[in-house]
DNA sequence: CGCAACATTTACAACGTTATAGAATAGTGG
DNA sequence: CCACTATTCTATAACGTTGTAAATGTTGCG
């Protein structure tokens, strides 16, 4: 920046002044800036400017894993729209290990980032309002409903309540539900699978435990629950794994077990990642408005971070959802 | 830091010298810091270190997008490897768009990050070398072979050979290739489909231009590839696609057209996503090493970074694989 | 012509760390 | 007990930027 002033005959405060937009400079000497940063090739040095500011004009972002698709694909549409408003987004994986997302909320994470986008998954909510620190944070997922903290999210129970009607219209009875977790309501298992029964009650189906398994949500889950399900004995004619990849996991074992789908069993998923489309048969699934949850989560976090927006509770936003009926549940 | 140094006594640079692990400290001295450090929970900025060293212990990874499952499949593992050696991740997606590729090579984003492992798709490599800049460029996939540039890769022809050599052992005979690209032989496509040759030549096996086809990388592209290939009326026994989710989508569009896999038509990839073992038909694929790849690429860009390696030439290094059949193609 | 009033530019300090080089202390041999 | 070396510690100056406040230019008006 001194060698730009130099050959611009200026100070260097008046470079930095062009650099940042600085009101009342004549165009004159802007230009003869901008001349002289063009013929050096001058750029400024970022680490320096965030030194200076106590700002790195990235966000953190933490999740579990980056492989599991769903996450993959809100990485992806996270990083294009903070793109577009001039920030970067800095990725942390937590494994889903409290340890981890602790130190992603306090560790040195935190202070390369200006602000966080978090999906908690094992930490409770006191735990990091504890921990929570000094710089905005909006909550990503369910996990978290509390009126101390930001939240974007999907509507779960609505978007479930959806699909498990559409089972239900479909002739459906007896809808297995994969993934669901014992206790929490609040998190998104529970406000999915209170999305079922909600369903099974507007049509007046009975609920039956027996049909609701417990299982890691992940593709094997998926197939070991519902090959459980099977080698027990329960009957079942429709299957709704609370994510996709167990839907995926389950359809895999229902065609491996010779079930013919939909024809013995349908089968429905919940997020609609790119995948789903395309599996044999394609399962039926519910958009979660994806591209709006991104949207909305950065524009709020941006807006926390540079003080545009200052209500003192948190705000509670929910994406719109979207049923995709395909070929496992038509 | 300053707050430390007064409450344990010492000056600002022994603090400094402890953080950082100077040879000649009095054990006594170190602990009082430590205890003072502790006692005032004071951490390092990591900001003002940066600016001071010129390090800021950041990799670059430069990829066309998260949601491709190989990348983030990818993404994830770098993450984890670089985080076992203190250093972080920052992602670029460059969409395969050549103007953001090049941002990504010169632009404020190589300021941030120490070193790149860099996954170029659509830059030349001489384009890349006019614009390598000063700091550490490790080179992913396939695109360059170059000896001004080190390279972790797979062995993409060797790996597509012996898919191919397994698909005619089955007796099949008219094997169709999905993600073809026109010219160049040294970019991944090519090598594969040079693999592809030399199994068939090998085998005694005719090669037909009718079944190498050109479509994106994508699931669709292997979709509508496969359909167009049906409805020209061209015969084909089985179908090999450059990687796993143009195989998937062609798997997929075959099981829609009523086609029985793998009696009439087997189906083989390449890459090994998660996603390929659950597909119905689980999918026949070739795991290309991906952990192998990950700790090899982040191994040298880090000691290219700290000096460790100091080769004058690129480095090539090339991961092992492994032959997954599945039930697509037995 | 003089002096507000405003526009434009500048000098200097600060952000929090590490490198350099030198000062202080401890240890050793004669 | 002194000179000399090895160890331990510290004062000062950077790294490259921006905030503050003050200096300098410019314009308009009585």
């Amino acid at each position: 920046m001194n060698d730009v002033a130099r050959a611009a005959g200026v100070s260097l405060k008046t470079v930095s002044n062009v650099l940042n937009d600085y009101e009342f400079i004549r165009p004159a000497t802007k230009q003869k800036v901008l001349d002289a940063i063009a013929e050096l090739g001058y750029e400024a040095n970022l680490t320096a400017r965030s030194l200076r500011s106590g700002k790195t004009r990235m966000l953190g972002l933490v999740l579990s894993d980056l492989s599991i698709p769903y996450y993959g694909e809100l990485a992806s549409r996270l990083m294009t729209v903070a793109a577009s408003r001039g920030y970067r987004v800095l990725v942390e994986q937590s494994g889903g290990v409290a340890g981890h997302e602790l130190s992603a909320l306090q560790g040195p994470f935190r202070q390369l980032t200006d602000g966080l986008l978090f999906t908690p998954l094992t930490l409770d909510v006191d735990t990091i309002a504890a921990h929570q620190g000094i710089k905005p944070i909006v909550m990503l997922g369910e996990h978290i409903a509390d009126p101390r903290f930001d939240l974007v999210t999907m509507k779960n129970a609505e978007a479930a309540e959806a699909i498990t009607a559409h089972l239900l219209a479909g002739g459906r009875r007896r809808i297995a539900v994969l993934g669901a977790t014992a206790g929490a309501t609040t998190d998104s298992p529970g406000l999915r699978l209170n999305g079922y029964r909600k369903a099974l009650e507007a049509a007046g189906a009975e609920f039956d435990p027996a049909l609701v398994v417990q299982c890691d949500w992940r593709r094997d889950g998926g197939a070991s629950a519902v090959g459980s399900l099977l080698d027990s004995g329960v009957r079942f004619d429709a299957v709704f794994g609370l994510n996709d990849v167990m839907a995926l996991g389950a359809l895999h074992e229902l065609l491996v077990r010779g079930i013919r789908l939909p024809d013995d069993v349908a089968v429905a998923g919940f997020d609609d990642i790119d995948e789903a489309r395309f599996a044999s048969p394609a399962l039926t699934t519910v958009s979660p408005g994806m591209e709006e949850i991104a949207e909305r989560s950065i524009k709020l976090l941006i807006d926390r971070i540079e003080g545009v927006e200052t209500a003192s509770e948190g705000l509670h936003i929910e994406a719109g959802f979207e049923l995709k009926v395909r070929d496992s549940a038509p």
